[in-house]
DNA sequence: TGAGTTACGGTACTCAGTACCACTCAGTAA
DNA sequence: TTACTGAGTGGTACTGAGTACCGTAACTCA
């Protein structure tokens, strides 16, 4: 067992018997049997010795989505890629997990690598959709759906409510990604002829015209009032 | 000038002179007059004196979605709380943004109150949607896609690319509260109005239709608070 | 006047993280 | 053998964030 092993080992082992404010970089190398100086040369600060590789993980995700298939299958199997590194982990996982439930160190460095993430799947989708201000707030949102759907399936795994992760990941993420295929399949695929559209778009655009009009006569009464305020 | 408006205006000029990192808590005393104790009495951490108060924005925030109009109403509105928050900083907020680039700390605190606004709206919209796991991950998705729009539109007002950032707000979070509207509108209201008996193709109405109601879904907010504004 | 409250200042401490230097033990070449 | 090299390791000393505790001034309310 290698040291950074043993350090890794006696770090979750410590956390999680007497927490991780009480535990001290101290007690860690006294139990994994190496020097201090030997913590800090393995990892920066204190809660890495817990954290997976995001950077690792985070060079093969940038890996698929450089690929050039479909983009909504690039981002799909890279998310897949973040998600199946947790899956292998096992019990380890959800230890973390338990951990930044607790720890805000902990929380905010496994968000930041999210983040991380984010910023890739934004990229590529950025790439694709453009760089005008809707093409940008719409290639945020999708990149942030697709982080956020992960997340779901992922805690819900975490948290032993599923055991059928990869199957609910693929329902989730083809939920995220839905408006990357309909708006790439628009504009790449057919020109305007709106022949998918026609088939999905007219009771959707029913349901939202109807609640905006609701929305409208909500405040009717008061426009009117207003109206005739200005009238006199 | 108090103590703590002291601390925080010695605050942002040192880190943002000389850095976050190369500046102490004892240069920030010093400049300030007050003693070392003092500060952390006011500041949990160092970062804490450039941060916004996000727990009083985030209990304003919980109380605008408490009330009891339209969901998606109370969610624009609700971040909308946030937007101002900002904008009425100008400058400050401006410096944070700056400091947030390249302090990790920094921008680790802000994107954990970021997730406690996410938070609050995840629990108001997921007591509409139901708590099976397809609608929780739809309440997830959307939550999120509110935070982002938010987000988006503050970093483009941040960094001085837009000047009219109200404006942008209305749209981006029309597009991201798209499918609240649509959902709830099955769900709560009926169709009052029967469709026109004219002889125009289906589909031209459709996209008609469509574009008024983004067009509307844009211009509510702004009635609204037209509205408002008379009504004081 | 005295008691409680609030805000501030000082001292001493723990511990994370850094800088620097020394050691060990492979492998390699002379 | 000896000498050299480089990676991994260990020890020591330091800086600085954050905590605990105690003392003090001012202000309020009996």
């Amino acid at each position: 067992m290698s040291t950074r092993a043993r350090l890794i080992e006696a770090a979750f082992t410590l956390f999680d018997e007497q927490g991780f404010e009480e535990t001290t970089v101290d007690d860690v190398v006294q139990r994994a049997g190496v020097g201090r100086t030997t913590f800090f040369r393995h990892f920066r600060a204190k809660e890495d010795a817990v954290l997976p590789d995001h950077a690792g993980l985070l060079s093969q995700v940038e890996e698929r989505l450089a690929q050039s298939d479909h983009l909504a299958t690039r981002v799909v199997e890279a998310a897949r890629v973040v998600l199946d590194h947790y899956l292998a982990e096992g019990e380890r996982a959800r230890l973390r997990h338990r951990l930044a439930g607790s720890v805000p160190a902990i929380r905010s460095r496994e968000t930041a690598g999210h983040r991380a993430y984010q910023r890739a799947f934004l990229a590529a989708i950025r790439a694709e959709l453009g760089t005008d201000p809707d093409a940008e707030l719409e290639a945020e949102l999708i990149a942030n759906a697709v982080v956020t759907a992960h997340n779901v399936v992922l805690r819900r795994w975490l948290r032993g409510v599923t055991e059928t992760p990869t199957t609910e990941f693929d329902r989730a993420l083809a939920r995220a990604t839905e408006p990357l295929r309909a708006t790439t399949a628009t504009s790449v695929r057919t020109p305007q002829t709106s022949a998918p559209d026609g088939e999905v778009a007219p009771e959707v655009t029913a349901e939202a015209a109807r609640r905006s009009v609701a929305l409208l006569e909500e405040l009717l009464p008061t426009l009117r009032r207003l109206a005739d305020d200005q009238a006199q």
